[in-house]
DNA sequence: AATGAATGAGCATTCATTCAT
DNA sequence: GATGAATGAATGCTCATTCAT
């Protein structure tokens, strides 16, 4: 009985991968990703036949990762509001215990390398998620609009919130407050703030 | 100040430049981008003296035609939610009119091509903006935080919604309309919203 | 001397080279030909320490094949030319029975890994068909030249008929039929053939 | 204007070619074909997209040369025997002038690199030569047989003839004529050669 | 022994950049 | 200036061979 293809190692390439791509972007060769995983070009093939199927499966790995850390452990029962907190906090904090892990998420997104079947199961990824996305859009401004609408506007206030916390780490706190509450603001405003055509001091009073 | 030739060319580059990086993304290999523009290879390399000047230079580009297109005609005075909702109407139909050009910029922006100078003149493009961000930032939510993490949360949400109208560009109405009414609330919100202890029920009522 | 599991699996790992050296060419992986012959690569390189000793190895295998389908059993006493027929009958219809085999062998000929051990054993291997060979020479045209090239001759003579046998199994008899009357007369034709110099209507009358 | 592609610099790179697999084998590195081009490895592809490409249009400029070699100038009108011999000593010749490039036109052919189009082509290159083999296949033992089964003999002849001499230059007067004879008792025997059950006495008298 | 993962030299091909015309 | 061929370093991937199990 052989070595055997070991889990381990499959994580330890995606790892290497996560710090080559973040340092290099999606060129970072394939020799710096096994060099960052201690492992040789060949290994590196014998668990992702492609750079294509690495990146394929680090997607996955980096969304379900996020999932889990989003999810887990589940979110007490409470207000929306509370839910919604949580699930938040706990995302931009997955974002600043590993930056990195966030800007490759979006490097891949942005590239061409993504099989449909991928971006599919990425979304299946995320189903913990899907019940809080649904209970905010319904009776919201977003009520309106395709539930992806949303959720991208949503991830992309976290995207931003977490870059701003992982250039500066010791304001986690405040961006991650101001942040939720652009969120909350955007998903729960009432239809006085959407009438383009009012008076805005109404708003402010 | 007549149109040179060379200006035309130039123009002609980081057009062809703009098509080929937004379907090949930024391996877009510069023979491509050249004959994108009807140039050869040499020809290009006369305009800019390597693929990160050009990138550069696209980036410059592409930030100052969106900053013209915001800024001009000048927004004419009245409340500030009547002249955010005119500059966030020509944000996104710029983005409309060519989508190719958005997601270049943002391309440019997650790669490590720009220098430190780039990214400053590309805020200086902006300066026409920056007032109307600044009274947006005072007295709302994010006056605590630093102007950069109000445009970025800004910038997100247009991103979001150019991505949605050129997906599906006849619900530009639908979509400009509601990505507006979550930046206001964004900006706009009183303490309530982001008071996270808070019950929620007050909101929903 | 009894057949053991060695002997049995070094068979194997020949019948697989053959089949995959014949569908992929020289260049056929190891990999592959281990999978062709239900072994693991591993295993492979313990019958043979290297490709080249499968390869000089497996044309020997080869050569011996063909030696023992063309002499045994015995061919019967009688005038050259029926034993002569008869050899050749056999030889073609080896060539027959499986086309890789002869495709294979032709493969590690034209090639660099032969060994000049391999080769001289090679010729070792057909000694059984030597006499006739020296006969054939004897008296004939070829009396002048080295035995080798009448060898080479008839050798390619041979695979030629082969070769278009493997097309069109149909046309075994004809073709083989066909070649022995080249080879016969071009072993037996006496000096008028071969004069140059000499007007042909003595052969076409 | 830029520099050109150069004809004298494609046929440098057909005879480097011819050169490194000659020694190497198809093997032969693109870069070790490139060198011996005296060219870089890049502009090697700029005359061949790819090595396939390269070993496709190096068995057609081999297959021209040769025909060229062998109807030029024209064989003058003259008995058949005298035409085919000056044919065959033409072709014995070429092969001789430079055995790398018969041993590479054997190399390629045995290959699978070769596409449907370029045997055509290839086949379509000697058609100086092809009223000569029909007129040697009327009226002999190969009138029976497929054309092509013919012209398959008579070159295996020659390319066993053609490696004799190469193994030694001196003979070539004696190889050469040797194979003739051969060739012309091949494809000019009459019935009582073929004629199998046939006593052979008669033959050697 | 048998297995198949690990290794890394080697290969075809690409591409930013240079330079002869 | 313009052109596109020339250059060669760099890259993704393969494969003979080794070695841990």
């Amino acid at each position: 009985m052989p070595r055997t293809l070991s889990d381990q190692r499959r994580a330890a390439v995606l790892e290497g991968a996560t710090r080559a791509i973040a340092r290099d972007g999606l060129a970072a060769p394939t020799a710096s990703i096994a060099a960052e995983a201690g492992l040789s070009v060949g290994s590196l093939f014998n668990y992702f036949p492609t750079k294509t199927a690495l990146l394929n499966g680090l997607y996955l790995h980096l969304k379900r990762d996020l999932a889990a850390a989003v999810v887990e452990p589940p979110i007490s029962d409470g207000p929306l509001r509370e839910r919604a907190w949580e699930g938040w906090r706990r995302w931009i904090r997955w974002g600043a215990a590993d930056p990195d892990k966030q800007r490759v998420l979006m490097l891949i997104e942005a590239s061409h390398e993504l099989t449909d079947q991928t971006r599919r199961d990425g979304v299946a990824a995320m189903q913990g998620a899907d019940a809080l996305f649904a209970e905010a859009q319904a009776g919201g401004p977003f009520a309106d609009q395709p539930l992806e609408f949303l959720v991208a506007t949503v991830g992309a206030l976290a995207a931003t919130t977490m870059e701003a916390v992982s250039r500066e780490p010791e304001e986690f706190d405040s961006r991650c407050r101001a942040g939720f509450t652009a969120v909350w603001a955007a998903i729960r405003t009432d239809g006085r703030l959407s009438d383009t055509g009012t008076e805005e001091k109404r708003n402010r009073s």
